[in-house]
DNA sequence: GTCAATGCAAACATTTTGCAACTCT
DNA sequence: AGAGTTGCAAAATGTTTGCATTGAC
């Protein structure tokens, strides 16, 4: 689902990360380079605690604290963005490679599909104009059973309880 | 945005409630019978802290726990759902009256905008046949500025950090 | 040298859970 | 009578914040 980064891209989005820091007054410290690093090497889902992880086991020491505030900034500047599943903690993921996405999450298995979402946006734009509203952006995510647990499942076919 | 519930409403969602208790083996107390016609009566989309507000000015003790237990119960038979803006807070609202639709919000005011979602079920329901997703329901959110912020700051008209 | 960033622990906010007392059916 | 429910307080979770220390520019 998700393209290879190259060193070059991650360059690139240093180069981003840098500038909004710059344009701020803030410093690109140490802990940001390596967080820059490590989020744009994740190619999946993520959340703090995967962060965390990846960090810890590449011998890099970064409070908690800093990932959540670095986490923060680098969604800022656009080069991550939350992508939300209704579980309690906040997951992300690089928007570099990515084309534009949304998710159909199997509410009994737990798997994502992306999905390129052009005519979601289409539609979005349409509903927006109506009402006069100035669309940004927005979330979308279809919610139901995967092809697997669908066929696995043709007596009930009813998703898991919660 | 939306219509008055008749006391009609409340029987028939009393009914439902009822229904959906006894087929599980569960009672139909004093606190569950109260919080249906509590969230029934509440027309704006709502979370634990206004229910037990509104609990407490009509004179019922009841106790948080409670109030959380009984939410998730009455989403699981279909009365209430959850809808959420992105706040730590779960939010709700009930069902019965509204048509289907989904939600506009500003980024600006926090002001939501509900509209008709049948557009976007039948996107949903074609996005999902293309990659065999069983689709049951969704989520989607448009966020932007709505008209009165977005006329109300022609300079900047970007949303405010947050 | 200055001002911002870090790490830690404490604080916070929301939601869940263990359990004794209680209440529908 | 018996199984499920309640309220309370404690626990669990995820995230934020205060502050002394450290580090970037």
């Amino acid at each position: 689902m998700a393209k290879p980064v190259s060193e070059e891209d991650i360059v690139t989005a240093e180069s981003v990360f840098r500038e909004f820091l710059r344009d701020r007054g803030q410093k690109y410290t140490g802990e940001r380079k390596v967080m820059l690093r490590t989020v744009m090497s994740v190619h999946e889902h993520f959340d703090v605690e995967r962060i965390l992880v990846e960090l810890g086991q590449a011998g890099h020491r970064v409070g908690r604290a800093t990932v959540y505030r670095t986490l923060r900034l680098l969604e800022n500047c656009g080069i991550i963005k939350e992508v939300s599943f209704g579980q309690k903690q906040t997951y992300y993921e690089h928007i570099h490679g990515h084309a534009a996405h949304d998710h159909m999450v199997c509410r009994r298995c737990g798997r994502i599909l992306e999905f390129d979402n052009a005519a979601v946006v289409e539609l979005r734009k349409l509903l927006a104009r109506q009402v006069q509203f100035h669309d940004l952006s927005h979330r979308f995510q279809v919610l139901g059973l995967c092809r697997a647990c669908w066929q696995s499942c043709p007596a009930t076919r009813k998703p898991a309880a919660r």
